[in-house]
DNA sequence: ATCATATATTTGTACCTACAAATAATGTAG
DNA sequence: CTACATTATTTGTAGGTACAAATATATGAT
């Protein structure tokens, strides 16, 4: 019962923490937490996407996808166009430039993990993320 | 290594998850989150305590303390007066309407709580606590 | 006492966010 | 083939946030 609760606590507090860490990271190169996370969604598609395609796979899904793109793209980081098959919808990708500052913001980020990386073996990493998803129901 | 970044993924989602539900929740009482965790520490407290009291304490510190207790301040739900004793600070507390909001909120946000606390027995969530501490470093 | 330093809080600025409403294109039932 | 619902994205608005600079008070060394 107030176990429950001081789990969610903590999970909401690392949450906030990690987040925070990031973001001071990625000042410098003036890009926000959500841009870099979009800039991610990008290159692990490796194609062309829409915006309900990134919407979906964001940390913090939210409505303003539309405007993290816009910042993108009027800094040569993305590209996005009309799909021509389906006017509604765009196509969205990511540019070699795009891909170059990921590759730079990587390496800070990486640096930032890397104290944490080896604090949990494997299999109590593997355990933590199980007990998320069995906290929220999934009964995977 | 891969296990250690899902398992960050899945604090970082669930944790956006939760703070979202929450923010629905009390929407409809024109409370944002920050403020609903204000009104908790400020309970917690049951005395009068300063800016950085509740500062350290916070889900996500913010430098937004002040303007966060004037919004409060301004419903009346919280009481601020500067503290004789040492008048760079604050002396805030919760009022009696405060805490009979507190109250109302609570029951809201407690049947958000209702289908997920029983998903872990306790031995797991205290187990999900430390190993998320363990994975910041915490040797606790 | 005086001045530098530290502590506590507030404020200015620029930018981000949620939500709902608006826009636009597509699918579908008659 | 037209009217209506559905899907995809964008935009208006109000209000939130981070960071740094400003303000105010207290503390400590001389």
């Amino acid at each position: 019962m107030n176990s429950y609760f001081q789990a969610v606590y903590e999970i909401l507090r690392t949450g906030h923490w990690f987040t925070d860490q990031v973001s001071r990271e990625l000042k410098e190169y003036g890009i926000y937490e959500p841009q870099f996370n979009v800039l991610r969604i990008l290159r692990g598609a490796g194609r062309q996407v829409s915006v309900s395609y990134i919407l979906e796979r964001m940390i913090q899904p939210s409505s303003n996808v539309t405007r993290i793109v816009d910042k993108l793209e009027s800094r040569g980081l993305v590209d996005r166009k009309l799909c021509p098959a389906d006017r509604r919808k765009m196509d969205i990708s990511i540019t070699p430039e795009g891909l170059k500052l990921l590759r730079q913001l990587d390496a800070k980020v990486q640096k930032l993990h890397e104290p944490m990386m080896h604090n949990l073996t494997d299999s109590e990493a593997k355990q933590l993320k199980q007990l998320i998803q069995k906290l929220k129901g999934n009964t995977q």
